[in-house]
DNA sequence: CAATTGTGTGCAAACGCTCGCATCGGAGAT
DNA sequence: ATCTCCGATGCGAGCGTTTGCACACAATTG
């Protein structure tokens, strides 16, 4: 593995300076155009490729853009990520990704090592406190994605609206009882899409319970399902697709009829919650919006255009799918729940 | 975003020379325990943070391995990052997320351009020519995972055996016409799939066809349906989970009962697979494994290890779920014949 | 024609770290 | 007491860049 070809060698090759190889790469406008064609020529040549720790050691930069998830196999995540590569690929940035396997404090523990080991981080769905996300903050450029924090720059996506269009989506399909299947206790987005739903019910006058919290998996899903058939709703919605989709299947497997005896909604609108049978209704999550907008917010901080703690929201949108149907007429119930037994 | 407390200042702070901090944290042993233990404190009261372009400048090492592959947003992919990520993370390596967006062009250009920015390259499914990766394998080293070139470590997923197993599942089954339903031409792992799911097909006689190519997707799959329904076979093996969840509900859309009338089965058992209706029978491809092995040949080649071209193949197995069953007795097939028209 | 402005280059000092080598004191051997 | 050796520390070079400054020369101006 030796070393490819320094600066150093491309001067002598072109019998200039190194100030005017490296300028010839970093300022063009600086350059006579003759001799800058030449040194570039010469350069492919012999293969040179900037070196990125030198260049980062005088610079003070690194070129690299952290992005922090809980877990990369979380299917919410992947066409999240696949924007911020994208848009960091254009901005001249890559991507170092770093996975915190769902644990709290690795989160903290990585938020605080990787200070000058990039530019800057986006955080996703952080579970960290507050405190330590804004320490983390003042030595790196910080943007927050799906959680917002006073004084920092972050991204939301505003499932609100998404929950309060499906709740009245259920209204006007007749439904009269529902729950909210809530996902990990310490999720701020469930916290929001559980207020949100149960300001609407309200608003509208329906029974409105809570069940959970479970985990955030299509076995979580499967479990709240046996809740709900207990339960005298006729219509959830979930935490998540994931969860949604394993509610689905347990109540099919219980010989349930969906969305003929139960209405089912998920959230996030991943890619797999088209393909569930049967598809489901869920709120698009405008989530590669966000990846690109968090780079972009990023990369402006990065270039001094200040947005230091710009908290942007972004909307989803609800998509019907045939998982959510009318209300059962009232001996319809009767009957499904009787089936059940 | 003020510059994080260099050595110097710490051993200013300590009243020691700078080597002796710098020795403090990369070479203990050379160092007296309690000198170590009064630098370290202080190191942490500064908030010391190695800079990782300054130690990367002088040992010619980034701590990064990158990670090369078409689509994150792929579901096949995440579970391999995960893996990479959490046994790179052990070994002391960040890394480098690296998305192609499915163009061999972009792969190549960086894979070349990479020399230098990381240690070393997990490709992942390349789609580069041959020459192109050996290249950039003579700067970096490689670890090519699905697929295999001379002189190139690699991990390839053995799915001939998964193959094999299904033909062999659907045979015992009563399939006596089977398709195979092709994905990317360019794909090395499907022109194994295909050959094999071929092979086996001939050895135990039974009718065999290859439909496609299609593209690897719920559409591409939806696609092959209906040219499945309109071929004489009771059983299909796609190229992907992918492909044959598309199968899986155009069938279903077009009123065949699977696995009543037809069995399909899909490769790679996306975490999905499990979710789909019905349940679909796939072959789980140890990709996880294969994650953790890249790494670890990586970091090896590193270490000065050997292990240049190891070509490891990885079995996997076939899952049998609720999509593939008894192949239909005549009568039932002419049915389902005139019920699609 | 001198004075002024560019325009294109080179020089050399950083950047923060590692590591080969020199140094130095003290313990053990002779 | 002298010599040796070893463990702990310091010195300083060098890693490949960028960049402020100085300089040379040409082009423009009064």
């Amino acid at each position: 593995m030796a070393r490819t070809a320094s600066l150093k060698a491309v001067a002598a090759e072109a019998g200039v300076s190194i100030s005017t190889v490296s300028r010839a790469f970093t300022r063009p406008e600086l350059i006579g155009a003759d001799t800058r064609k030449q040194i570039l020529a010469i350069a492919d040549r012999l293969g040179y490729r900037p070196n990125r720790s030198a260049r980062g050691l005088v610079t003070g930069r690194t070129a690299l853009l952290a992005v922090l998830l809980p877990d990369i196999a979380n299917p919410f995540f992947p066409p999240l990520v696949r924007a911020v590569e994208d848009t960091a690929y254009e901005k001249g940035y890559s991507v170092l990704l770093m996975d915190t396997d769902e644990h709290p404090e690795r989160e903290s523990k990585m938020l605080r090592d990787l200070a000058g080991q990039a530019d800057g981080v986006i955080v996703c769905s952080p579970r960290s406190r507050a405190g330590v996300i804004r320490e983390a903050a003042e030595r790196t450029p910080v943007v927050l994605v799906n959680r917002a924090v006073d004084g920092i720059a972050s991204i939301t996506c505003r499932t609100r609206d998404g929950i309060r269009q499906t709740v009245d989506h259920l209204h006007a399909l007749g439904h009269r009882d529902i729950v909210y299947v809530s996902g990990p206790a310490s999720s701020w987005s469930d916290r929001e899409r559980r207020d949100s739903a149960r300001r609407q019910a309200r608003k509208l006058g329906m029974a409105f319970e809570v069940l959970g919290p479970y985990p955030a998996t299509f076995s979580g899903g499967m479990l709240a399902a046996d809740a709900l058939a207990a339960s005298g709703a006729t219509a959830a919605v979930a935490f998540d697709d994931i969860m949604a989709m394993g509610i689905l299947r347990r109540l099919t497997e219980r010989g349930f009829d969906v969305p003929g005896q139960f209405s089912v909604s998920g959230c996030d609108d991943i890619l797999f919650a088209a393909m569930a049978y049967p598809p489901l209704t869920s709120i698009a999550s405008p989530i590669a919006d966000a990846g690109r907008t968090a780079v972009r917010l990023l990369v402006d901080q990065l270039d001094g255009l200040i947005t230091r703690d710009q908290q942007l929201s972004l909307s989803g949108e609800l998509v019907v799918r045939g998982s959510t149907g009318p209300a059962p007429r009232h001996d319809e119930r009767r009957e499904a729940r009787r089936a059940s037994r």
